[in-house]
Order: structure tokens, then C-alpha cells, then sequence
RNA sequence: GGCGGCAUAGCCAAGUGGUAAGGCAGAGGUCUGCAAAACCUUUAUUCCCCGGUUCGAAUCCGGGUGCCGCCUCCA
């Protein structure tokens, strides 16, 4: 198994901690709004890397927090007439039933900042007394001279920061690129009392303790979105280091982003897409299919073409797998033939994804599978056993893309089975007397509502777009 | 200004030294009353440009062009 390690610029060999046992953590959302699809991707990717561990049988601890206390949850909680903490409470919800649709598991913990504020102000302490922090006037500043391999993560040394740095100039930090720890509350802003008086946690600070608290020192597997780099990861390293004097997080992984006209994706330029407004065009499984169809450390441009191109070759599989719910096999067991070349198909997706996690080559696996298999039906020649080892191949792929193929999408709304089917017995009464021109207008005219008519060997097959 | 990444068919996209995966779209065919689905064939003598290394390069090196990202909140 290899893994591109930020950390290294390289793909490493990967050596759990534990044997048989993954420890990994990854940023989730601040709980100030729905999320979109940029926020969407590293949470279904890293929800695949999980699952491909445990397809491998590891046991995976999973770790994604809530940033549920910050300036932005602040603004917006005003906005909305409503508690900070309220706010997070509202969007933790909505998270899940997007990330529910998305097929994404739960963690193994989920935690919140505002419910490990003492584990912090431990952290916060222990980095004062060990000289690595200072405070000024109720804020606590990480002083980055202090911690000689500030940099290591994102590659840059410290002047070099300093010639670019387009932070604001504070006369309470020794220098500019000091970062918060803790923050002074201001009138009427949440605070939790500390020894350096009423404030709240920087950003940084909450994965520092809650991955020591929930995964140990030195954990295998640190993910989040490309732009997490510098300054967000780049401060978790000098914070949890510092504190440990041991090694952090051993294998750095970071998404590319999603982006629109080639043009990443952002809350500030205004081009975002919100998960839940995609959702309503598409289902959940296409979107998950269309995150997982291009290498995850690429950038992934977003747009309605791409996404329908995803759901004509989801469509692919899902015919393949009615098509094999249909046939009926010979009796008999499996052949060698048909097994060998299963074998390699799957041997190809595991290949592919203990490379570095390359799920479109993986993918190609899967279609490649979907030919071999669609011949072996229209051959007749297919057994029993054959038919098994293909739904086992196929579960698989269920099992670490996250993805259910050949199930017909819930769709709001009436059911209208019996009156298709009515249109159909009319549709095949017609056909027996050879009036097709009125057999075929019911055809098409199905089709402009949506529905689709397959006359099979087996029977007519009708579905929903 | 500093640092980093990318450039593969009409489109999306794998592929890091051995002779171009896969998907979408298109064309032709088989099957079908006609379609659809499925299958077969076909669509890059070539991987942004120039030069170099090598028996051999999309893959390595040098130069150029274009696009993107990070250096501030961001997934």
C-alpha cells in the first residue's frame, strides 16, 4: 500500500502504528452553513479510503470533528437570531443527511470543539509552561521562532513567509505569524473561562487535542483539502509536536479541489454549489461516483455536463446488474475461465487502489468487469456459479466506492407502477396486432414523462430517469 | 514577489523509461417490427512547443508557452 505523503512530497509504503489497525483523522466542516460540494469531496474520498481499509480488514478509528465555535459560526449565528451553539447543533444535522445521501459512514467519533474546551486549555498550558506559546492581554499566541521545523508541511521556511505574508499586522504577537491559541472574547461573544481569563479556542488548536485525545501521538493518516496545507495543518504540526515532543500525524494526505470554469471553488468568490441543491438533480450515488471518477489530488471541474456524463456511465453498471438479475444461468458451478478473469479484474481495482488510493484507475476495473460480464450472459453460457462470483465482484466495488448499483432511485411523489404497467399490457395487446405506429406512440410519449421502455427477451423492462 | 502543481482524442480521464486504461459523445455493424439494452468494429502513429539524455520517453533533463493553486478565511 502507498501513500502520497504531503509531508514528504513522495509516495511511502504505509505502516500503521498498529498492525491491522488504522488511526486516522480528518478535517470536517465548520457548522456555519450547508455544505457544498468542494466540502463535499475530501468527506467522500477519505470516507473511501476508510472503506477500502476495511475491505482490507483493518479496523479503521475515524476521527472528523465539528468546528463548531469560530468568528464565522459568531456572524452567522447573529444573522440567524440564534446561539452559536444552536447553530452548530442546526447544521451538524443537516452535515448528516447530506452525507447520508452521499454514502458516506459515520465516524467512529465525530467530536465538537465546545466539548473539549478543557482538553484544550490542558494543550494551551502545556505549551505556555514549555515555552513555545505567550500571552498578551487574554490571548494566547503560538510563537512560531520557537519550533525549528515550522515549515516542514507545507515547504516554506519562515522568511520566506515573512516576504509574502499578507497577514495582518498585530502589535500583541512578537511575529506576524504567530497564531491564536486562544482568543480573548469580545462583548456579548461566547467565552469559556480559562486561566488567561473568558475566550474561546483559535482554529488550530481543537484537532491538536482532540486527535491526541481520540487517536494518541504519532497517528497513521492526517487528511483534509489541499488548501488546509498552510496555515491550518502546517500549525497542527508545531502545536501537537511541541506539545508532545514526539512526531505527529505520520502520513499527510490532500484533495485537490473542486472547481467551476477551471476556477476553484469558494464560499468567497461566490461560485459554490451547496450539496443538498445538487441533490436535488441528482441522485447521491452519481455525485459519489463522479467525486471517485478522477484522481483525488487533481483538481475535479464541476458542471451539470460532467455530472450527467457520470450518470450515463453509472447507468452502465446499473444495466449490467439488471441484466444479470434477469438471466437465467445453466446450473452448474463456476468455470476456471470465468474465475481467472474475475480474479484479475479484482486484482487490477486492488492494485490500482494500493496505489496511492487511484480510484478512476480503479474504476476502469469495474467497467472492464461490466464488458466481460455482459458478453458471458449474451453467450447463454452462463452458470449459477459464474452468476455468484460476478455479484460478489460487483459487492466489492459496492463496498469501497460506496456506491449501490442497479437500484432504481426513490423518487417523491405517487407511485405510479400500475398505471405503467397498464400502459404496457395496452402497449403489448397493440404490438400483438402488429399496430406499432400506436405501440411506439406510447413508447415515446412515456419517454417524454420520464420513463423508459425496454423490450427484453424477457419481458418489457421499464424505469425512471 | 516567493513557493508548488498541471498540460494525454470532440469532451472527461488513467498511465513516471519499453511502445497510449476506462468513461461520455460520434460513426458502422449484429440483434430487434422499430427502438432500447448488450456485443463487435471504429475514433490520439501520438501525449502543449523546442532542444537534450537513452537502443528506446507521454514518462528523465534543460528552455519556452499556457492554465491553476498556496503564501489571508477556505475542503
Amino acid at each position: 500500500m502507498k501513500i502520497y505523503n504531503t509531508l514528504t512530497k513522495t509516495k511511502e509504503e504505509f505502516i500503521p502504528r498498529e498492525p491491522g489497525k488504522v488511526y486516522m483523522y480528518v478535517c470536517g466542516p465548520t457548522t456555519y452553513n450547508y455544505i457544498h460540494i468542494g466540502n463535499a469531496r475530501p468527506i467522500v474520498f477519505f470516507d473511501t479510503v476508510r472503506r477500502y481499509f476495511e475491505y482490507k480488514g483493518f479496523e479503521v478509528i475515524y476521527v472528523q470533528n465539528f468546528t463548531d465555535i469560530d468568528d464565522k459560526i459568531i456572524n452567522r449565528a447573529l444573522e440567524e437570531g440564534i446561539s452559536p451553539i444552536e447553530l452548530g447543533q442546526k447544521y451538524i444535522i443537516e452535515y448528516f443527511k447530506d452525507a447520508d445521501r452521499l454514502g458516506v459512514k459515520r465516524a467512529t467519533v465525530h467530536p465538537k470543539v465546545t466539548e473539549h474546551i478543557p482538553e484544550i486549555i490542558e494543550m494551551v498550558k502545556g505549551l505556555i509552561e514549555k515555552g513555545y506559546a505567550y500571552e498578551v492581554e487574554g490571548n494566547v499566541y503560538f510563537a512560531v521562532d520557537s519550533f525549528s521545523d515550522y515549515g516542514k508541511l507545507s515547504g516554506r521556511d519562515l522568511e520566506e513567509l515573512k516576504a509574502g505574508a499578507r497577514v495582518e499586522v498585530d502589535e500583541k504577537k512578537k511575529n506576524p505569524l504567530d497564531f491564536a491559541l486562544w482568543k480573548k472574547a469580545k462583548p456579548g461573544e461566547p467565552y469559556w473561562e480559562s486561566p488567561w481569563g473568558p475566550g474561546r479556542p483559535g482554529w488550530h488548536i481543537e484537532c491538536s487535542a482532540m486527535s491526541l485525545k481520540y487517536l494518541g501521538e504519532n497517528f497513521d493518516i492526517h487528511g483534509g483539502g489541499a488548501d488546509l496545507v498552510f496555515p491550518h495543518h502546517e500549525n497542527e504540526v508545531a502545536q501537537s509536536e511541541a506539545f508532545t515532543g514526539k512526531p505527529f500525524a505520520r502520513y499527510w494526505m490532500h484533495n485537490g479541489f473542486i472547481t467551476v470554469n477551471q476556477e476553484k471553488m469558494s464560499k468567497s468568490l461566490g461560485n459554490f454549489f451547496l450539496v443538498r441543491e445538487i441533490l436535488e438533480k441528482f441522485p447521491g450515488r452519481v455525485v459519489r461516483f463522479f467525486l471517485l471518477s478522477t484522481h483525488y489530488r487533481s483538481p475535479l471541474d464541476f458542471d451539470d455536463k460532467k455530472l450527467n456524463e457520470a450518470k450515463a456511465a453509472l447507468e452502465r453498471v446499473d444495466n449490467f446488474v439488471q441484466n444479470l438479475k434477469e438471466v437465467n444461468p445453466l446450473p452448474g458451478e463456476a468455470r476456471i475461465e470465468i474465475q481467472e478473469k474475475i480474479t484479475n479484474f479484482l486484482r487490477d481495482f486492488n492494485e490500482a487502489m494500493e496505489d496511492d488510493f487511484n480510484t478512476a484507475q480503479a474504476m476502469a476495473s469495474l467497467f472492464e468487469l461490466v464488458r466481460f460480464g455482459n458478453t458471458q450472459i449474451a453467450s447463454g453460457n452462463l452458470t449459477a456459479g459464474d452468476k455468484k462470483l460476478f455479484e460478489e465482484a460487483l459487492n466489492v466495488y459496492t463496498q469501497v466506492f460506496g456506491i449501490e448499483f442497479g437500484v432504481l432511485e426513490k423518487i417523491a411523489g405517487e407511485d405510479i407502477t400500475p398505471f405503467v404497467e397498464l400502459l404496457i399490457e395496452v402497449r403489448a395487446r397493440l404490438k400483438k396486432e402488429k399496430k406499432y405506429d400506436l405501440a411506439d406512440f406510447i413508447r415515446d410519449e412515456l419517454k417524454k414523462q420520464g420513463i423508459i421502455l425496454e423490450d427484453t427477451p424477457k419481458g418489457v423492462r421499464w424505469k425512471r430517469v
